[in-house]
DNA sequence: ACGGACGTTGCACACTGCGCAACGCACCTG
DNA sequence: CAGGTGCGTTGCGCAGTGTGCAACGTCCGT
């Protein structure tokens, strides 16, 4: 659509292989030297291209800062929000969305199920770590180091007799968590509800939140509930997308 | 120098603050809201604006690929090369430049000293974990999580009566380099050989190498050495600053 | 049903970005 | 040391490209 704009945007990726004289970086666009070197002069005054004491250029600061701030300033929450209603419409259950800070998981998002059936989740409030879905899918994602550091760190309370009961199942569970690509809790934290969630992933492939459908028993047995999980992985998957920018189209 | 390309440059700084509408854009830019569109659609073409369900535009997944993909093709070791002459030639003595990668910590290249002793290290060979400056450095930046449970995974090898003697120590000293910014071995390795090292940081902060200048106990004293250390921490963030492509000059 | 905000399209003008050719400079090579 | 080659750099005249404008389409909220 607009001709300089376009050749000098196709610098980028030429530089993002390695450091390219003029003459490479002319070529490799199929333009004139004079013209190659007005564009890496405004590409460079703007900081996205770094020139090397040997006279080549390569990616600049500018480049690794945007990127830095734009993942800071993205909001998995706002990108989320549609997705999150249409699950809770197609299943008609509850549905959280679950971030992972120092030591705590928390929510940060739900959509309430059309069911007079309420559960106790509150935005903002801390998520029991040992035995939550969304809990296991981000904890999982951490390496294996800090998995081990938190598992001996953290107490594993008897909710019910399906709670994870220490730390070496709990790491156990993490791993078949991590391995699978998504978490269940059938009945471990309150004997009546069962929840599954799944990983949303960030640009860089790190879980960035996870997302979870919970129902209590009476409603849907655990089989019935599993039956969402392609369709709830599907979704976390399609957020991990549109937070990352990737792709055309939302919901 | 080349206005539409100038224009479409800074649009990116603009949508890395967050999500903004065609006219926000346009009036950021003072221009036409045609103009703005022409300008975003190029972006958008090369995926490096995002168009979110709302119609809104966001920076687009290719800016984090060109980002990570920059960072892997980056040759420290290339970058720092210069670096590491001029800062042997202004101390006379051996020069080390250390990468840290899966449970070991290696020389990928290394200045000789004028001098006619010589030391033993030789590039590609794994360091000494325990003692070595730039082990240390590279080592103190882990998580620390990461970095108690490698402390509890690693041998301690009596080499001197200097020597780390165990995991605790170990990890006093990780957080004391940690804490100062850089490291020292006098005669922890081999009672005749000091060292001093400091860490080069990437983009994102992380320390991505080390380098250190090692001398002969017989040439000079610890505290000789120890003089040359802010030589060194200035040396490790020129390379720092030039691999993570900010300012503009080399050595 | 109406008004406003927003994104989109087509068009004609002129400014901007283009390729060309010549220059300056550093580095080999005979 | 003269000649040659490869690199980045500069000035210039032409036309192709990017521009602003105005009008249209569409989706909101009132």
């Amino acid at each position: 659509m607009s001709q300089s704009v376009d050749r000098a945007l196709a610098v980028l990726p030429l530089l993002a292989r390695g450091p390219a004289g003029l003459g490479e970086v002319a070529d490799a666009l199929a333009v004139h030297k004079s013209t190659a070197l007005r564009l890496l002069r405004t590409l460079h005054a703007h900081g996205y291209v770094h020139r090397q004491p040997d006279g080549r250029y390569r990616l600049g600061a500018r480049l690794f800062a945007l990127a830095a701030e734009a993942v800071e300033n993205l909001d998995v929450k706002e990108v989320a929000q549609p997705y999150l209603r249409d699950l809770a419409r197609a299943t008609g259950h509850t549905v959280h969305l679950a971030l992972h800070q120092d030591d705590e998981v928390v929510y940060v998002d739900k959509v309430d199920s059309r069911y007079p059936v309420r559960l106790y989740s509150r935005i903002g409030r801390p998520v029991p770590l040992t035995v939550a879905a969304v809990a296991k899918v981000l904890l999982a994602d951490l390496p294996e180091a800090e998995r081990r550091a938190l598992a001996a760190r953290i107490d594993y309370p008897r909710w019910t007799a399906r709670s994870t009961p220490d730390a070496e199942a709990f790491l156990r569970e993490l791993e078949l968590v991590r391995a699978q690509g998504w978490a269940a809790d059938l009945g471990g934290h309150e004997e009546s509800v069962n929840c599954v969630g799944a990983p949303v992933r960030g640009p860089d492939g790190r879980v960035v939140a996870a997302l979870s459908v919970s129902a209590p028993a009476a409603v849907v047995t655990g089989e019935e509930l599993l039956e969402l999980l392609p369709l709830v992985r599907r979704t976390a998957e399609a957020v991990g997308r549109d937070y990352s920018g990737e792709g055309e189209e939302g919901p």
